[in-house]
DNA sequence: CATAAACTCTATAAAATTTATAGGGATTAT
DNA sequence: ATAATCCCTATAAATTTTATAGAGTTTATG
């Protein structure tokens, strides 16, 4: 399962895709519209402004908004930001590899041959969905 | 990622299913050729006998064996049964389903439905793949 | 029939992670 | 000058995961 930290950024996004029309928007109104506390939605907001999704204006009559398209924001790139490895095991994962500290030999476990196919396989799916996806479902 | 217990769990059933040949296996040799805590490994195969995966045999001589054919041990069950739900919203689980808070209307949630989309593309892979894979890569 | 070897079961403790809060800083419009 | 707003870091609270403990129960065996 996803954390909440990602299922409010999932949020977020969303409704900053929604009103791209508009220059900013505040947290406040993202944490309102979803009964999110508005200091944890700050941070996560930060999160994502530094690795560049989201933009923001300061002072008085700032806020965040999207600056890019959402069909370039694909799920797996959310998901790994905020929640880590998509892989299901450490051993098997591309951007946080750790060895299992149970396994003998990594090159003949079977379990990490079947969790590299399901990383592969899983990949495929988050990497074709992106926010665009679900802006159009809304 | 899967917890600890997902992992040992697997890496017990390969192990039983890589010792068919004998009766019973003991909980204490699983536990020392994976550096698994005995009582914790214990707790877990506990769980996979009741849920039906395992037999058992106590006293002397006893120990733990597979009752299934590993062909019919999915990979989706144990996750499911270790770690809860496959899908990443609870508002998309099949098996334990729960509004989200933060939604207020989960018909017209673009999240929700791209969600259910990834939930049933990752069921396929998950149920697809069997402790028989394990063991044809050991 | 006594004993030791195993699994059974439930409770609790320890550790780690996630979620939430706090508060002073910096910036900007008016 | 002031109020609104994001920035940043630290810490607290809550939850979940991981691990341990210990008293049952069953069974093989001499």
């Amino acid at each position: 399962m996803l954390s909440k930290k990602t299922k409010y950024a999932l949020h977020a996004l969303t409704y900053l895709g929604k009103h791209r029309e508009h220059k900013t928007v505040l947290i406040q109104d993202i944490a309102e519209e979803h009964n999110i506390s508005h200091k944890f939605l700050e941070n996560i907001l930060l999160e994502l402004r530094k690795a560049g999704y989201l933009g923001s204006k300061k002072g008085k009559g700032g806020g965040y908004y999207l600056i890019k398209e959402p069909k370039d924001i694909p799920l797996s790139r959310i998901i790994r930001l905020l929640d880590g490895p998509i892989a299901l095991l450490p051993c098997v994962s591309l951007n946080y590899y750790e060895p299992c500290a149970e396994c003998k030999n990594e090159v003949q476990c079977g379990i990490n041959k079947v969790m590299i196919q399901v990383r592969d396989e899983t990949l495929k799916i988050l990497e074709n969905k992106s926010l665009q996806d679900i802006l159009d479902g809304e």
